[in-house]
DNA sequence: TTGTAAGCGTTATCAC
DNA sequence: GTGATAACGCTTACAA
């Protein structure tokens, strides 16, 4: 058995509870014994038991994060690699842990983060994504748990502190770019329709071409829900429209590289023969060939402002619900081509 | 508060020791109570909770994660999202906890292992990586502390239960590929040379040369610690040589999309001009233009199997220290051409 | 088959 | 300033 409080204690000749006030650093000890009782904790190798101590004080120093129940491809999009890294910052910053789920469905992610809560085994959550008709916002409102949101609450958004983007002004102004640059038939790529990142998106995009005064055509917008795979899927269709987009706007890297891979297979070149503005800016999107013009929308500030404002409203509950926008960044590089009425497609 | 065993043995008018047995399923508490009992559980909608049941039976059912010490950088290469897919995947079936790392350095992840180990946060460790004179193997062995390594040991390889694959012939067999195919002149660009998967890989390389009866040439073999960039500055080092390699060997697909994206900077074609073999498979190796022939080591498998085995070790102390060796195979693509003695470099 | 009671290693509330 | 002592919510001998 290890070292405990009262082995210490002993040593040092003083009561348990005055070895746990040294450990608190509490000013009602005099830096006589602090400095005695920690001698003897140095030589006698002791260090804190957490789990006693989490149940003593009712807190656990933990912060669970729960990923989307994409069936747990969740971690082949680097975007979530990128806010775990963010939030992975943040929480050593202040002293935390993270517990992650590790379910695949919805309802054993469901599970997980009841185990967690009822569990008492983490003091807050950071949900990575935001999604239609979440259960588990509704749990853990209901229990009034702690926990912030990266993206934009479905519902109840005054009462939910989250951490965002404005996507809808990110996707109008990649969509604004590729206008400007002459084009007019804008293709739109998106991801799974119960995010509420690409509802955002499509209506940025949408947006962009109504102030444009261009018709928005219903077969110039498709869904996919999974990212490689679809954005093969998706340029296939587009292409094969019989006035087919001379640009494209895609809401993620990793679809857009399917894109790349698809319009090569078709002879088709970009920018050349088709512009591509795409969303996240992750690392490959400087390396795709060509490479990538993508908006960054700074993950890793999404996670670091995730945590930090979690830990502010476990340690002060008082704390108002909050709206954090993160601002985001076109990056131009070289998916993107003017588009010359006179010239070819 | 939240609800207790005491409020449950209150409600169904038994002892809180009963309530207990009937949540381990106790085969010594009659099928009736066990009824009654779980009948007011749901009713009053009881929750264990783990921090309690962790004190009191000293395991926690948590498993903690050591991602290796690249500044963070970790998370940006798919290797260890991956591996992390597969211990998520393996966790969750045994009904174990996830709890990671967040430090940086080297200093602060030994920190943090020392606080999960001491704090009895976790029940068991998985290191992602294996490196030389790595202080946290020491520490772990030192306390007899259950962990399982992902790669194979720098020292006490027959102490210490790891699962790796055999990256020596996969090396091997990738330059022999590229041997068959009439390369002779063979670059090797590697990752970190204190890891001891860089080391073996290059081992494998320089395998295949001998036997195949071509000279080393020293030139020819590159470390780089920064995948993306390294693989640009590997391959201009590479390329600048008087005699440059027609065929390159690259531990990682990071790697190698940098090496690609030079190479079509500088107007060389792969595979016509120069040929590539490269490593780990990750998504976009089959994305890339041209797609990677790529070594596929079956990370999903790596975690999975390392935690079964962590798993093992933590509920029978007893078991005897295991080598996994996870297959490989190589995956074919178009960033491979032949070198015809006649032709063109 | 079930109940009683003593831990598990802390923190926190009293006293002194 | 410091020391007893009662929680925290559960598991687990030992009794009954």
């Amino acid at each position: 058995m290890a070292i405990t409080i009262k082995d210490v204690a002993k040593a040092a000749n003083v009561a348990p509870s005055t070895v746990s006030r040294v450990i608190a650093d509490s000013p009602r000890i005099s830096e006589e014994t602090k400095k005695r009782v920690r001698e003897v904790m140095d030589k006698l190798g002791y260090h804190p038991n957490f789990i006693a101590r989490s149940l003593a004080s009712q807190s656990t120093q933990v912060i669970g994060i729960v990923f989307p129940s994409s069936g747990n491809l969740a971690f082949q999009n680097p975007f979530y690699s990128e806010v775990l890294r963010g939030i992975s910052e943040g929480v050593h910053q202040k002293h935390y842990s993270l517990q992650l789920t590790t379910g695949k469905t919805e309802d054993e992610i469901y599970d997980d983060v009841v185990k967690m809560v009822q569990g008492r085994r983490v003091d807050g959550i950071i949900l990575l994504y935001s999604k239609m008709n979440d259960k588990i916002v509704v749990y853990l409102r209901k229990n009034k748990f702690p926990f912030v949101l990266i993206g934009k609450p479905y519902e109840y958004t005054e009462q939910i502190t989250h951490v965002d983007n404005d996507n809808i002004s990110a996707a109008k102004e990649g969509t604004e770019y590729l206008i400007k640059l002459g084009h007019s038939c804008i293709g739109f790529i998106g991801g799974n329709k119960n995010l509420m990142v690409t509802n955002d998106r499509l209506q940025g995009y949408k947006k962009a071409l109504m102030e444009a005064g261009i018709e928005l055509k219903n077969e110039y917008v498709i869904h996919e829900n999974f990212l490689l795979k679809g954005g093969q899927v998706a340029v296939r269709e587009l292409l094969s429209l019989d006035n087919p987009p001379t640009a494209l706007l895609v809401v993620d890297d990793l679809m857009s590289l399917g894109v790349l891979r698809t319009t090569h297979e078709l002879g088709l070149n970009v920018p050349e023969d088709i512009s591509i503005v795409s969303f996240n800016n992750a690392l490959f999107a400087e390396l795709s060939n060509p490479a990538l013009t993508s908006i960054d929308i700074n993950i890793l500030s999404l996670g670091m402002e995730a945590v930090k404002n979690l830990i502010g409203m476990i340690e002060n509950p008082q704390e108002p619900t909050k709206r954090i926008i993160i601002p985001h960044q076109i990056i131009e590089r070289s998916s993107c081509g003017t588009y010359d009425l006179d010239g070819e497609l």
